[in-house]
DNA sequence: TTGTAAGCGTTATCAA
DNA sequence: TTGATAACGCTTACAA
C-alpha cells in the first residue's frame, strides 16, 4: 500500500510537507505543492481513512438507520438526505439491524438519522449522552444532542377523518399501528379529537401493526360485520393496501361498500383501482430537513424543531355515502 | 473519551492485558479478564474503530453500491445480503452516488457489491488492481479480485418471448434498456435468438432506459402505429409500468389490444389490473449469493461463477391473440 | 517555507 | 500470565 511516506520519499520532502500540500495548506510553496500532488497522483496515493480519522476524530459520514430495507417508501427520503449531505461534503450510508448500531459508538459515522422502530429510545439517549449527534424521525426525545423532524401527524389524521365525514360517512373504522408507535399514537389522538367535534360517529378501532398483513386481517373483520357502507382509515398506506387486496378478493367493492383512505402516499397506491385516497407529504423534503438539522447539530448551531406538512390526496376509494 | 488506557489504569494492569482480555485471548487469567471486562463495562468503554482498523487493516463492513435509493426493487436484495453478512460478523452499509466511491480506496469497507450503472468498469478494475474485493451484479468483469453473480437474463428473455409466441403473437415490440446496459444487451440477444427460431415474427425494437418514463414514451409510439393487437416485452418492469400507465389513459386495453410482459417481478406489478406478466427470480437469494461470493473472495477461497435462475409469471396482461 | 517529532487508540511482538 | 514497546498512517505544533 502506498502511504504518505512513499510520496514524501519520491518527492524528496518530509511527510509533513506532503500532508500540508495534500490538504491545501497555503504555507507550502506552490511549486512544491503541485509537484507533490503530481507525484501523489502518479503513485495512486489515497489517504487511509482510519489514520486520518484517528487524528481528526471525524469521518464525514452520516448514517441513516431504517427498520428494514423494504419499501419504496424510503427512496425519496434517502435521496433528500443525500443531496444535502453531499453538498456539505458528507457521505450518507444506510444501515439496518441491531448489529450496525456499533457504527455510532465506534465513531465510524459522525452522526445519525433514525427512523428505526428497533432502535430503543433508551439506546438513543445513551448515545446522545456520549456526545453523539442524532436526528430522529419517529419519536420525540428531549436532549441537547438530539433533534426531531416529525410529520404533522395530527393535521394529517384530521384531514383524513374530515374528508370521510364530509363525504357523509358516520360509521368509521380505524386500523391503527403498533401501540408503541409514536406516529400511530399521534394520528389516533387526532382521529379522536376530530370525531369528538363531529358527533355522532360510530367509530371502531382495529389494532394493526403498520404491515400489509394486518390490513388484510382488519378487512376480514370489517367484512364479517358488514351491514351498510363503511369508511376505513388505515393509519398507513401499507395497511390500506392490505385492506384493498382483501376486499378485491371478496364481493365487496372499494369506494362503494368500503371506503378507504391511507397515509403516506406510497407510489403503489397510484396503481390500485380505484386509486386509494391518502395523506401526502414530501419525503424528499423530510430527508433534506433531517440532514440540515443534523449538520447544524454537529456544528453546534442553534436550531428549532421542524415539522413536515401534509396534504390530503383524494381518490376514488372514497365516495359519498 | 474513555480509552483502553483508562480501563488499564482502573484495573491496575497494562493496556496490552486489557486488549487481550477485550479480545478474548485465552492467555490472560480468567479472573483478571472478567475483572477487566467488568471495569470496561462500568466505564462504558467502547473501542475506537479508527484505531482498530489502522492496525487490523479491516473494518468488517461491506458496502452495497446502488444506482439510486429508489424502488422497492432493492429491499429483498439487500435483506439477502445482510443476513449472510451479519452471520459472518460483517455489517452491511448501502451507498449511492459518486462521492461514496471513496469508501473503498480509503479502506472504510472491506469489500463491495456493485449494482450501480454509474460505477464504470474501468473504475472497478482499477480498484480490483489495488487489491479491493468486489462482486458485481450488473456486468461481466474478468479479474482475480472480482466475481460476478448474474441473472440468467437469456433464459428470462427467452421465456418471455416464447410465452408471447405461444399465445399467438407475431407482432412484437421490445422496449430495451440503455444501450450500454449489460442486462439489456443480454436480454436483447436472447430475444433475437428466440425470434429467429420462430420466424416469421414482426419485431420492432424501441429504445428505452429502464425508467418508467421511457415506457410511457414507447407506449405512445406503439399506440400511434396501432393497426391490430400487438405484444410488448419491456426489458424491465419499471418500463412495463410506464406502458401500463400510458395505455390506461387511452382507449386501448392492456391484455386486449396491447399485450404486455415485463421483467423483475416488482411488487407493484401485482396491483395493476390486469396484473402484468413478468419474469421472476429470488432477489433474496441473489443478495445472499453475492455476499457469500464476496466473503469467499475476501478469504481467498476458490469460487465458481454463480447464476440466478428465473421463472415466468403469467398474468392477464397477456392473452391469446 | 520546510522539517522534526509527538501523539491519536489500538494491536501484537517480544521479554520478563 | 502479564507488561513494555514498537508499529499502523496521518495531522499538527513547534523548531529550524
Amino acid at each position: 500500500m502506498v502511504s504518505i511516506k512513499d510520496v514524501a520519499k519520491k518527492a524528496g520532502v518530509s511527510i509533513s510537507t506532503v500532508s500540508y500540500a495534500l490538504n491545501g495548506n497555503t504555507k507550502v510553496n506552490a511549486e512544491t505543492a503541485s509537484r507533490i500532488l503530481a507525484i501523489a497522483k502518479e503513485l495512486n496515493y489515497i489517504p487511509n481513512a482510519a489514520a486520518r480519522n484517528l487524528k481528526r476524530r471525524e469521518t464525514k459520514i452520516i448514517g441513516a438507520f431504517l427498520t428494514d430495507f423494504k419499501g419504496a417508501f424510503y427512496g425519496e427520503l434517502l435521496q433528500g438526505m443525500k443531496e444535502v449531505l453531499n453538498k456539505h461534503d458528507y457521505d450518507l450510508i444506510v444501515c439496518s439491524g441491531r448489529q450496525s448500531h456499533r457504527l455510532l459508538p465506534e465513531k465510524i459515522i459522525d452522526g445519525a438519522i433514525v427512523l428505526d422502530a428497533f432502535f430503543t429510545s433508551e439506546e438513543l439517549l445513551l448515545l446522545a449522552d456520549r456526545g453523539h449527534k442524532l436526528v430522529v424521525l419517529d419519536r420525540e426525545l428531549k436532549h441537547p444532542n438530539i433533534n426531531q423532524v416529525l410529520l404533522d401527524n395530527k393535521a394529517g389524521a384530521g384531514l383524513a377523518v374530515e374528508y370521510l365525514i364530509e363525504q357523509g360517512h358516520r360509521k368509521i373504522y380505524i386500523v391503527s399501528g403498533p401501540p408503541d408507535s409514536f406516529d400511530s399514537i399521534q394520528r389516533l389522538q387526532a382521529v379522536k379529537q376530530t370525531m369528538d367535534r363531529n358527533q355522532p360517529i360510530e367509530c371502531t378501532i382495529i389494532q394493526g401493526d403498520f404491515r400489509k398483513s394486518s390490513g388484510e386481517q382488519a378487512a376480514q373483520k370489517i367484512m364479517e360485520d358488514y351491514t351498510e357502507p363503511v369508511a376505513v382509515f388505515c393509519l398507513n398506506d401499507e395497511m390500506a393496501l392490505g385492506v384493498y387486496s382483501a376486499v378485491q378478493q371478496s364481493e365487496f367493492r372499494i369506494g362503494e361498500h368500503i371506503h378507504l383512505i391511507g397515509f403516506d402516499n406510497m407510489e403503489l397506491t397510484h396503481y390500485t383501482q380505484p386509486r386509494i385516497a391518502t395523506i401526502d407529504y414530501s419525503k424528499h423534503k423530510w430527508g433534506a430537513v433531517a440532514s440540515e438539522q443534523l449538520l447544524k447539530l454537529i456544528a453546534s448551531e442553534e436550531l428549532d424543531t421542524e415539522r413536515i406538512y401534509v396534504t390530503l390526496i383524494k381518490g376514488d376509494s372514497v365516495h359519498q355515502k
